[in-house]
DNA sequence: TTGATACATCAAGCGAAATTGATGCAATAG
DNA sequence: CTATTGCATCAATTTCGCTTGATGTATCAA
């Protein structure tokens, strides 16, 4: 089993972040760090319409945040917290880059 | 002079992943993590219309992820890594939430 | 089989944010 | 002074993402 942290690249951080910065999905996600759901349970929690809610399950899905099963008539989705974690070794990355410009103008 | 780490509300995290999320302001900001930089240098650097910039580098600022100051005719931009670090705390609380819920359909 | 439930998807409408080109303003050079 | 440079701002347009309501599909109950 493989237990690389791999780096993300611009693009992925991009989508990741684009998919936590929306305040209903940032709803969504914040619920699911609570512990897995199914869409129905979603719905009711957040009081949200259905279509909504799957339109913003989809684009987390897709940015890799959540991950479903499905179990009978239910779909159950649940946070993938190696993907924050990555954002997060992605944000580190940022904020250590070595510091190589200068300024021609000093204080 | 105070040290506390003070974490993010939700709507703070939220504006701040936004700015980052846009892939010509990403461009801004892994630029002047490297240095300070000058709006002129910056067009330069990213090959963009001025006023294109100008916008970006007012939700970043406005956002706090950047600072500025005024030195002649130019103007220096420089990032506030406290921010990113911020942000990077925030994620950290949020993948270390306690885990309450339990799904009705088990595997 | 029929009906109901859980969820996904689609098209249309709408609003917020990004782009563009022009204009304004401050600082310096000449 | 005037001209120029560096940057901010503005209005108009375009682009994009979100919302809404309807429809489609799979699963299960009766």
């Amino acid at each position: 089993m493989s237990a690389v942290q791999t780096s993300l690249d611009s693009a992925a951080a991009r989508s990741l972040l684009k998919a936590i910065a929306d305040p209903l999905r940032l709803r969504v996600i914040e619920s699911l760090a609570r512990g897995e759901r199914c869409v129905c349970d979603l719905t009711d929690d957040l009081d949200l319409a259905q279509s909504k809610l799957s339109f913003h399950l989809k684009v987390l899905k897709e940015a890799g945040l959540l991950a479903d099963r499905q179990c009978g008539r239910w779909v159950y989705y649940r946070l993938q917290p190696e993907r924050l974690a990555a954002l997060q070794t992605w944000l580190g990355d940022l904020i250590e880059r070595p510091q190589d410009q200068t300024s021609r103008c000093e204080p």
